[in-house]
DNA sequence: CCCCCCCC
């Protein structure tokens, strides 16, 4: 298709034009131009092309003609089909203005939208088609305007292909699309996390396939892409309208019914599975055509139904507009704009000029900085070959460390566990040489009299050293089987002023010093072995590791404040965590905001039980993230201090993966409860003024879901696909994991929710009133624990995914609600504080985008071993349509008081 | 002489 610009792999494209026209919906107004017809606004947004043209005088959008893409003058061919337009797109703003008069103003839901944009079957010419990747992907035109559409259904195949088919067969059938019209069922136009636009058709079918003649004249004419206006950054679904076609231009007036020029669809309800003579391509597990993708519209009968019928026509005399917006008087077009939102030029460079997201949009800090991350996976649109690149989400709060001197702002040396008790006192201590041991505080001249060496300078070939160094961290003793049978052993990580070495004690040495070496506290050592270190296992800044036995010397010294306990340079703030690299080692300091009880876990490879904890951590970045304790540092931060939310020192903390990012103790792990130092007190006095107050944070790990840089988004294809091969014995118990991102299509509302056992989770019976029973273990009470079990449909790109979301994860998506308060509303027919309906909690869940952790296991049902999708996370990424139409709203008005015509 | 670092 030489004409056409290439195509480049996503189906990424067009956004149609879906802003919203006064059409319609216009009054009949005394300045309006006589030319202001059905199409005027089209072109208003659309940019000077083809429909009759509104005088210049009636269309002073200054400043946004310029940005608009260079479109052709022409008028479509005479001899276009008249079902062929992109009209049925912005008819949808037309119903949902519509819509919000009737709601007094208030945003119609995603629901009502998807509900308004019922049938969503537009008819358009296809100029050029291809199959790739299971999507057949349709290059459309109207006679003025192209975009793309993707589908994940397949091309209709001529009678005797092959089955399955053979990739030719699927080109050439893609192929011979060209010059079809196609009727699209159930679209949906998403923004990708880059600012590009997608539209989906779950379905199409050729109705007509004797347009090659105008495909071929419209294919050697460059026409111009469609182009919407550019929405704000976190721009959404929208369930454009498909009302029946209306181009070209009638003269009709405009207040009058929409002419129903084409017979209702004849294919089934875009809800059935589509009757195409193929079946649709098949994914693994998840692909059968989606039962239920939209319920049966359920429409107010007072709805107006932009197709069946006549749109309100505000009268001039109507009520102030009871849109929660300054009332538009909007009393000549060189009245100073009212309206929040300037007007606004239609291009996608502006998109990229808006694109810092957070500042544009207001959005939620969290979804702002998922996405920032997001835009680190290029591969979620592989052929994407813009380079814009929103700037990344600056880390609010962040601190940079590395550049602070040390010295003053070093952590001071603790004395011990309770060094906060004697905090500070030791600052004043003079520092002595090194090699000049100092005398004891009581007399006491220690063995170190002779003289000690700084660690940095000890090697294999010092021959006789004694060290003075504190035991920076001290490691849990570990039993091992080695070749020489098992045995025991502990590391602890010595320092001293500006150097560190790891030491080691086995068997016998464990026995005799590790009860009395203690965290924190300085000593003399003498008579260890000094050999290389094994890099591999020793990250320590030193060459050499130490050796010491029962019958070494160690010998407590009187003072350490001389020795740093850690740098500020080597403490890490939580959000600076989420660019570490897994497996990393980090120290921090920070809040300790919530705590879990002690679990014991059985580790899968020894069968042995092993006490856990999770714990909270925060600091002024606002992120919590938790951090794991396991073993014995459970016992480092007692109930009694976590209840208390303390401050804590984390010293070499792993990092990892799970859920975005969290931490967890390892051996050698020192946690410290009240360390000292400028960067403790910088975290106390953040939460004593500002932390201790905010309710929660927004987590970096853990119950939320935050996508780390490095994790790797997967499209539904790919999900399922690796699902299917992976390996029957992962399938079978852990499950394989991966991250999406995704739009919540729908969430079914017939059975949602199971009344769980409270003990062992599983299905209770009602025997009677106020009496269940737990046919498993036995257990009676009065009532359940109501738990969800959501039956969701993904849709991406590539195809679409049913996942179930079990219990209180699945609150997230209904609005926080507990299952049992759904239940309750949908029970007594009851409208919760909001004002909502059970239905409405579903409704309003709909069409929202997340990035969804998703675990694919087997599961047996009925003897039937499949493979089943779940989500174990999500995180939102946008926000609600909803939002999105009250910014369409808004634009309306802007473009009416561009056209001089009063709001109703 | 160890070198494991876990669980959902």
């Amino acid at each position: 298709m030489p004409p056409l610009p290439p195509y480049h792999g996503t189906a990424e494209c067009s956004e149609v034009n879906s802003s919203f026209s006064s059409r319609e919906n216009a009054p009949p107004h005394s300045s309006r131009p006589p030319a202001y017809n059905d199409h005027s606004s089209y072109q208003l947004f659309h940019g000077p092309s083809s429909y009759s043209r509104p005088p210049s005088s009636a269309h002073p959008s200054a400043g946004s003609s310029e940005h608009r893409p260079e479109t052709s003058s022409e008028q479509p061919p005479p001899d276009f089909p008249p079902e062929i337009s992109f009209a049925f797109l912005v008819k949808f703003a037309d119903a949902a203005f519509a819509l919000q008069q009737q709601k007094g103003g208030a945003c119609p839901s995603a629901q009502e939208l998807l509900q308004l944009a019922d049938p969503l079957e537009p008819c358009l010419l296809c100029l050029a088609a291809l199959h790739a990747k299971k999507k057949t992907i349709i290059t459309v035109s109207d006679g003025v305007s192209w975009c793309r559409i993707a589908s994940t259904q397949l091309p209709p195949l001529p009678p005797g292909s092959s089955d399955p088919p053979t990739e030719e067969d699927l080109n050439a059938a893609a192929l011979a699309l060209s010059g079809c019209i196609v009727r699209l069922g159930n679209i949906s136009i998403t923004r990708t996390p880059r600012g590009k636009h997608i539209i989906l058709a779950r379905a199409f079918q050729v109705i007509s396939q004797n347009c090659q003649a105008l495909a071929e004249r419209l294919q050697t004419q460059r026409r111009p892409e469609v182009v919407f206006p550019s929405l704000p950054e976190g721009g959404h679904t929208a369930p454009p309208s498909s009302s029946p076609p209306s181009y070209p231009p009638p003269s009709y007036p405009s207040s009058a019914p929409h002419p129903s020029s084409h017979p209702p669809p004849s294919y089934p309800s875009s809800s059935a599975p589509h009757p195409s003579s193929h079946p649709p391509p098949s994914y693994p597990s998840s692909s059968a055509p989606h039962p239920s993708s939209h319920p049966p519209p359920s429409y107010p009968s007072s709805a107006p139904h932009p197709s069946s019928h006549p749109p309100p026509s505000y009268p001039s005399s109507s009520a102030p507009h009871p849109s929660s917006h300054p009332p538009p008087s909007y009393p000549s077009s060189s009245a100073p704009h009212p309206s929040s939102h300037p007007p606004r030029a239609f291009s996608r460079d502006e998109s990229v000029r808006n694109a810092p997201f957070r500042q544009a949009t207001g959005e939620p800090e969290a979804a702002a900085a998922v996405r920032g991350e997001l835009r680190q996976f290029p591969g979620q649109e592989p052929r994407c070959t813009d380079t814009r690149q929103a700037p990344a989400v600056p880390p609010a709060g962040h601190q940079l460390y590395g550049q602070q001197s040390r010295g003053a702002d070093d952590l001071q040396a603790p004395a011990g566990p309770q060094r906060h008790q004697s905090s500070g006192s030791h600052r004043s201590t003079p520092y002595p040489a090194a090699g000049q041991p100092q005398q004891g505080q009581h007399g006491l001249r220690p063995m170190g009299a002779e003289s000690f060496i700084p660690l940095k300078d000890l090697t294999a070939y010092v021959a006789k050293w004694t060290i003075r160094a504190r035991v920076d961290v001290k490691g849990d003793i570990r039993k091992y089987n080695g070749a020489r049978g098992p045995g025991q052993l502990f590391n602890v990580e010595l320092k001293d002023k500006d150097g560190e070495i790891r030491a080691t004690f086995f068997n016998a040495a464990v026995d005799k010093w590790y009860n009395i070496l203690q965290e924190g506290k300085v000593y003399y050592f003498r008579g260890g072995s000094v050999k290389p270190k094994n890099p591999r296992f020793n990250h320590t800044r030193h060459d050499y590791e130490l050796t010491f036995d029962e019958k070494s010397s160690i010998v407590e010294a009187e003072s350490g404040a001389d020795i740093p306990s850690i740098s500020r340079a080597d403490l890490v703030d939580i959000r600076g965590i989420e660019e570490k690299e897994v497996n990393s080692t980090v120290s921090l300091i920070a809040i300790v905001h919530d705590y879990r009880p002690i679990q014991s876990i059985t580790i899968k490879s020894t069968g042995q039980q092993k006490p856990k904890r999770d714990v909270f951590l925060v600091d002024e970045g606002g992120r919590s993230l938790v951090l794991t304790l396991w073993g014995e540092k459970t016992e480092t931060l007692p109930e009694e201090q976590l209840c208390q939310k303390p401050l804590v020192l984390l010293k070499s903390v792993k990092v990892g993966d799970w859920n975005g990012r969290k931490l967890d103790s390892q051996g050698n792990t020192r946690v410290e409860l009240f360390p000292d130092g400028n960067r403790a007190a910088e975290v106390q006095d953040w939460w004593n003024q500002e932390g201790s107050r905010r309710g929660s944070f927004a987590s970096l790990s853990g119950g939320g879901l935050a996508v780390g840089r490095k994790e790797i988004l997967k499209s539904l294809e790919q999900v399922a696909q690796e699902a299917a091969q992976a390996e029957a014995a992962v399938l079978s118990d852990k499950g394989v994991y991966a991250t999406s991102c995704a739009l919540l299509e729908r969430i079914g509302d017939d059975r949602f929710s199971w009344p769980a056992c409270p003990d062992c989770r599983k299905k209770m019976n009602e025997e009677m009133p106020r009496c269940w029973q737990c046919p498993s273990c036995r257990k009676q009470c009065e009532q359940p624990n109501h738990t969800y079990m959501l039956n969701l449909s993904l849709m991406d790109l590539t195809g679409s995914l049913r996942c179930s979301c079990i219990g209180e994860k699945a609150e997230e998506f209904m609005a926080n609600t507990k299952a049992e308060t759904v239940l309750l509303l949908a029970e007594h027919r009851a409208l919760d504080e909001q004002g909502r309906s059970f239905q409405d909690i579903f409704a309003d869940a709909n069409l929202e985008e997340w990035i969804f952790r998703i675990c694919s296991k087997y599961d047996s049902w009925m003897d039937e071993v499949s493979i089943k999708q779940r989500v174990v996370a999500a995180a939102p990424l946008f926000r609600r349509v909803g939002e999105q139409t009250q910014h369409r709203l808004d634009f309306v008005r802007t473009a009416f008081h561009h056209l001089n015509i009063p709001l109703p």
